[in-house]
RNA sequence: UCCAAGGUAGCUCAAUGGUGGAGCGUCCGCCUGUUAAGCGGAGGGAUGUGGGUUCGAAUCCCACCCUUGGAGCCA
């Protein structure tokens, strides 16, 4: 016997196959059943007529309950009164591989957050959350492909690391053997080092913050991709970043499009995401803000009110450059025709997904990289190595950081960033 | 950490201080084209925990616990 996918049923008219799933939904309607199966590729609506089957074949039809496992054998027609794909399955033999007892938890009817997440291993099973998963497997697939056609090697950064990149609140420490370590923030600073042995690298993995996070844009790991690239010039830094943002969208859109329909995401609004993205300087950004009623005053750093302004007022990813240096981090190169401000930017993603990036340059300098973190009261010891780096062949350099669950929540248009992790961690929450 | 909302059946939610209900799910029955099917029936409850007010508390008050959203911080 032939056994398939439902993605592949399309290749079986007319014929006896068998496809191994799970019981995702029943209707009956006395001597009448239809079975609907999913196997993670698809979903398919299976009939069962008892005049049909073998007695043992129709209480199987009858009594299988929602999610057993089961390995269903029958015969392929195109049927235009069957949802989902377009094809039905004509049932005659019905084996039950493990069959539920008692009450399956999901029902198919709303849920509240707290129930869904306390079942995510459960709630994985459904469309909805199917279709992201499968969106964010190709926007990480399409992120590695951008990067390596384009001569970048890919360079993993640790996870267990000894010093605090970006200050010491937000990190996860860890027992390490008679020492203490921390949880990686970022791979950044290794993405320098490499870097400066390969010239155009990155990573794409895990980051841990221990913030205290509580919004729809946080997760305390999550998945970052962090590209360096040794001489690269500030204008060439901000072109890279919408050039990959742009190529992953409209990949998304060509290869997910199933998906994002499903997830009833409005296309059309994506489609308009191509480079080159609107620039505005921090300057007058809190110009328009202020404008537009903000409080903000030069100086502030963005408050996630002021993202929102900005996201509404260019209705495209919208870079913010050119921060005041003291409210950036330690490694920011001033701007050489205004020291006061970083060669840095943001991408501020629309509808309120926040900031998408993170970049910019990198302080080459020896001795002002020295100073800036004494003044941010960072133990010069753990930056030895770091220091090296503009000691043995320094360059002007440059990259970014992308958070994956954001970039994901964003093009599939869920509300929630958690939605976008396949088992999200939150301040209260490591389990399952 | 702060602010706000909430916690009642497995789930989603009702219930002027006066005998705790509905829809869905589960179980039983009916139905040969259902589309989160429909119809009939059954079972299902320390109303988050502890105290207080009251003749009487799911409802009012206090404390604590938990959840959700937001702020700050960040991707």
């Amino acid at each position: 016997m032939t056994v398939t996918t439902i993605e592949e049923i399309h290749k079986y008219p007319d014929q006896t196959v068998t496809l191994r799933g799970w019981l995702y939904n029943k209707r009956e309607s006395g001597k009448l059943v239809f079975l609907i199966l999913r196997d993670g590729t698809g979903f398919i609506q299976c009939v069962a007529f008892k005049k049909d089957l073998p007695e043992e074949v129709w209480d199987a039809a009858k009594s299988v309950t929602q999610e057993s496992s089961l390995m269903i054998t029958g015969s392929v027609r195109k049927e235009e009164r069957a949802p989902y794909c377009g094809y039905e399955m004509g049932v005659q033999n019905i084996e039950i591989v493990s069959k539920v007892e008692g009450e399956y938890p999901i029902s198919l009817k709303e849920h509240g957050a707290d129930f869904l997440l306390e079942h995510r291993h459960l709630w994985l099973r459904t469309p909805s959350q199917m279709a992201v998963m499968r969106i964010r497997a190709e926007v990480m697939a399409a992120s590695r492909d951008f990067f390596n056609e384009r001569g970048f090697v890919n360079v993993d950064a640790p996870i267990i690391t000894a010093n605090a990149c970006e200050g010491t609140t937000n990190l996860f420490q860890i027992d390490y053997f008679e020492d203490q370590a921390y949880l990686s923030q970022t791979g950044q600073l290794y993405m320098e080092a490499a870097a400066l042995a390969l010239g155009k690298v990155y990573c794409l993995g895990p980051a841990f913050r221990a913030e205290k996070s509580k919004t729809r844009k946080h997760l305390t790991e999550f998945w970052m991709i962090e590209p360096e690239v040794a001489f690269l010039t500030f204008e060439e830094n901000l072109a890279m970043q919408e050039e990959y943002v742009s190529y992953v969208i409209q990949r998304v859109l060509k290869t997910r499009a199933a998906e994002l329909n499903l997830l009833e995401r409005d296309t059309s609004k994506l489609a308009d995401i191509t480079a080159p993205f609107p620039k505005i300087s921090y300057d007058d950004a809190v110009k328009l803000l202020q404008e537009k009623g903000s409080e903000i005053q030069w100086g502030d750093d963005l408050g996630a009110p002021d993202e929102t302004l900005l996201g509404e007022h260019f209705q495209k990813p919208v870079f913010v450059h050119r921060f005041p240096s003291a409210i950036k981090a330690f490694y920011m190169k001033p701007d050489p025709d205004r020291p006061e401000v970083a060669l840095g930017a943001d991408l501020i993603a629309p509808d309120g997904y926040g900031e998408l990036i993170g970049g910019g340059q990198r302080i080459d300098d020896y001795d002002l990289l020295v100073q800036r973190i004494q003044e941010h009261d960072l133990p010069m010891e753990a930056f030895g190595w770091y220091l090296d780096l503009r000691k043995y062949g320094s360059v002007p350099h440059g990259g970014f950081g992308l958070g994956i669950e954001r970039f994901v929540a964003w093009i599939s248009g869920v509300e929630h960033v958690r939605e976008t992790s396949p088992f999200p961690r939150t301040i209260y929450r490591i389990q399952p």
